[in-house]
DNA sequence: CTTTAATAATGCGTTTTATGCAATACTCTT
DNA sequence: AAGAGTATTGCATAAAACGCATTATTAAAG
């Protein structure tokens, strides 16, 4: 038996989903099948009623969890009462942030925290920037860096990092809007105007919401998945685009669009960091998230 | 971080010897010296504070050792909860015996046993009889065979197997002794009778102690290790050696020595199970030990 | 009732990890 | 200064774990 069966155990015992748990767990579902087995081998007892439709705890498994939970508590804590003692920060932090994020300032945010805490590990994983806040709340990682939602979730902690204008973009050398920029828009000036979105995610809501305030209807050009794709697209004169400024700052194509200065303004973007509540008394997620503080 | 290395450290804390641990654990000295290593990394501190002639525990690891045992305690409970309530039991029993009580009765108790409880398995070591009380006190084996010693060393529980006498052979073809059988040896009777005698053990104290009550000073023509040697010198005309019974019967040689009637005789050897007394509880011992009760 | 989508398990080849043996390096004793 | 005792390490081997692709089974949808 060791630590990691049992979180895996933990995982799959609260999601009752071997591909979800094994996400959790970052492994893939068959290396989670076999740990599961194992583990009932150590353990002497079926610890789930499994089919290959369905997962549910057997009577055994829900005392196993009891014990599986305390166990992972006490490893948690006798390590970090000898890790305190110690006075050097060691382990593993995972973390989890969109391709953009890791082109910009996460590069700053690491080498600083390498540089005070070189025995952390971090475990960086890349993926749609959505998936920032409901990584986190699933427990898959300690920390993610994303745009703060409207609302935030509940238990969820957040911590700015900073804060980026989203702008509207349109090709250098394009032909200017029919409009004079800087005054107010109107729904007519949009109606002719070729948009490239992104297909969902904050920006998208921020640039629907705003619309609907103008009373327009955007004329989308094409729906597309990440922010550097749409400058790429804005680039090539295919049609005016918004993004987060700090995307234009890491963008080999910035030189190739220009800001166009839009009123109402949107709401800028606030990306920071996210994390459980509960474990920021961790001290390893308590020393990233105090990096930041000065 | 897995059980095993957790059995390990506390071996190690507690003999603070790698070769003496790594006997208790099963495995190499190499084997623990990395797993020890491991066991740090893992934790994150350094547990032990060792040199190539000595080792101790840090503070840090005096700190571990006391969650260590607690861990495998919770382990243990869980497992027997889970057991128990399964119904049958499962795991895994260390034995260790002599090559000769392995010959003799062993092959009946462990058909029985298996019949009875089929997924326990039993790691069988065999080696010197004298090792017997030793291991189980040292928590090396869970259980061993052997023969019982004049005083129960403390904390050792003893279970009776079978009895079998201490009997004197000799060649079948050699010469009868210059004396008369079944009446009191005197001292003079055994002054030119060369004997063969174990180098150590049970037998041979018996034996030391008969001499000395006798006032005879045995004529001691070979000292052996095991008791088919003896036998097999006996059988070759060497001498007249000591061995109980149970040998004889499973013997290859038995039909070329024969047993010789002297007195007084010797205290019988009773054959039996050791185990330390506070492990009956455990279901697995408990479960073999009282297998013998029918 | 048949089809389809979902999903846990498994065969297999590869990579990682653990182990034992023999040799080494270091330490304390004589 | 020599020698015995002992933790460690290099190296080759063995075992275990893993991921991918596939399979088998099941529940739901048509």
């Amino acid at each position: 038996m060791d630590i990691r069966s049992l979180q895996q155990f933990v995982n799959l015992a609260e999601s009752l989903h071997f591909g979800r748990a094994s996400e959790a767990s970052h492994v893939s579902p068959s290396a989670l099948s076999r740990g599961i087995r194992r583990l009932e081998q150590d353990v002497g007892a079926q610890l789930f009623e499994r089919n290959n439709r369905s997962v549910s705890l057997t009577h055994a498994g829900r005392l196993f969890l009891g014990y599986a939970r305390d166990a992972l508590g006490d490893w948690d804590a006798i390590r970090n009462t000898l890790m305190e003692a110690s006075g050097e920060l060691h382990g593993e932090i995972s973390m989890f942030c969109s391709v953009t994020a890791s082109y910009s300032f996460l590069f700053d945010i690491l080498t600083r925290f390498r540089r005070d805490h070189p025995r952390i590990e971090i475990k960086l994983h890349t993926g749609d920037p959505e998936e920032a806040v409901t990584r986190v709340q699933a427990g898959v990682e300690d920390i993610s860096i994303g745009a703060r939602p409207a609302s935030l979730p509940k238990g969820l902690a957040f911590r700015l990092i900073t804060v980026s204008p989203l702008v509207f973009i349109a090709a250098q050398d394009g032909e200017p809007l029919g409009r004079g920029t800087g005054r107010q828009s109107r729904a007519a000036d949009w109606s002719g105007t070729p948009m490239i979105l992104s297909e969902r995610g904050l920006a998208r809501n921020r640039l629907d919401e705003w619309f609907r305030a103008l009373g327009a209807t955007p004329n989308i050009y094409a729906q597309v998945a990440g922010n550097e794709a749409i400058v790429s697209m804005v680039s090539l004169g295919f049609g005016v685009g918004v993004v987060p400024r700090i995307v234009l700052d890491n963008s080999p194509l910035a030189a190739k669009v220009r800001v166009v200065d839009v009123q109402p303004e949107l709401a800028p973007y606030e990306v920071g960091l996210f994390a459980l509540e509960k474990r920021l008394g961790s001290p390893l997620i308590s020393a990233f998230w105090s990096q930041l503080d000065d």
